[in-house]
DNA sequence: TTCGGAAGTGACCGGCCGGTCACTTTCTGA
DNA sequence: TCAGAAAGTGACCGGCCGGTCACTTCCGAA
């Protein structure tokens, strides 16, 4: 009758418990970001006392924050990556790499909009920007590299075969990256924003939207004769 | 003796120390944010004790970061757009276009790096994405979406000319100033953090970044035959 | 010189929040 | 059954910070 992993059940509730605060302060963090979320708030959601908390998490909120960043909002990111755009694909001509990124960016929005919406707010509500204990901070930027240089190397794999335009790779990563954070906040800005001051991009579905970016990063504003 | 401007030496003097107090305001939100900056710090920068702060501010920290948005940040944005893009700049062209707007992202990233860096930094840190009194929420919503609006135009003046492609032009301007921000965000990152982890943009001049963005932006990634 | 109001000030208040710890409850193995 | 360990708890602490207000200082008009 045991789960085929080797953990006594104490272990196992132990997890399961772990696992329910950090879906709570996942939620909370989303909703407030980091400064505006509060441990009690995180404590009651989570149906726990705050000192439990500190049992699990011994450095408080700015643990709870920075292992949440890690197991789920990098963790995604670095999930979609590798399945969108493994190893062995097709990137040597410029209509393969335009369909290969293509399929990139509409996974990562599909994973932000309707995967794990909580992990989207809590990446983009200025996250990093907090200050944190130093170790955090250095395991974030050491995390943000990490996704850069993921996103970095079939770009440079497809500047090298001549299907891209021969730009440094990390800084086109930077910027890849960059609009779809972009988008996606522009995204929950209109959507929390009814008043209908922030005009947002009027675009339907996550792969409407991914296509747009597509065509602007890939193909370019300009218009081709 | 009189300056040609018709106010008493109170006023003027009353205007000079207003303008210093947004000034502290302006260094100390472009430091910290706006949750971390804190209204003594700003006081004692200024030079005055926190209840004059009051005098000319009277609803405090909330105020002052709206009036330097409107004053400092939104006020340098519409300039750059007017003198960068008038509105008869020819457009009809999508290499008269790409010149056209390559000059204006020059334009944002100089006033941004090297005219008004406490503008960008305050623009950039969380800014709009803080909870305010609800009369400046609507406020900033109105300067976003009027800053959206003047890039819209000329935007939508190339895609009539059959300059850009037939794309929505809200959204293209979004996408456009998205990455002028993905961008500083960037720059300030890398500088901010010397430990090396955050790979940054490896531009010399503002002018080279633009000259980037606007390749990536304008030409797309694709290699052309 | 005098007087009234405008301007300036900083000690103080109240609320919030992250973190602690002495205590209670629950579990477990002998 | 029971003792001791493990887990859970929330009242409480200390610090911070935005905002207030009774008081002082300054200044210009009469």
């Amino acid at each position: 009758m045991e789960a085929t992993v080797s953990l006594s059940r104490r272990e196992r509730e132990r997890l399961m418990r772990r696992t329910a605060i950090l879906d709570a302060a996942l939620a909370v963090f989303a909703e407030h970001g980091y400064a505006g979320a509060s441990v009690d708030e995180i404590a009651v959601r989570a149906e726990f006392g705050k000192g439990t908390l500190y049992n699990y998490f011994p450095d408080g909120k700015d643990e709870l924050f920075f292992v949440l960043f890690e197991e789920r909002v990098a963790a995604g990111l670095h999930r979609v990556i590798a399945q969108a755009i493994p190893a062995d694909t097709d990137l040597a001509t410029p209509a393969a790499a335009r369909s290969a990124f293509q399929e990139f960016i509409r996974a990562l929005l599909h994973f932000f909009l309707e995967e794990s919406r909580d992990a989207m707010l809590m990446f983009l509500k200025e996250g990093y920007r907090t200050k944190l204990r130093v170790e955090h901070e250095a395991g974030f930027a050491e995390h943000f590299a990490g996704i850069i240089e993921a996103v970095a190397r079939p770009i440079q794999r497809a500047v090298d075969a001549g299907a891209l335009r021969p730009l440094p790779a990390h800084p086109v990563a930077h910027v890849l990256m960059g609009n779809v954070r972009g988008f996606l906040m522009a995204e929950i800005d209109a959507e929390c924003d009814p008043s209908g001051h922030f005009e947002p991009a009027p675009f339907g579905t996550a792969d409407e939207a991914a296509d747009f970016l597509t065509t602007v990063l890939f193909d370019g504003l300009l218009a081709r004769s």
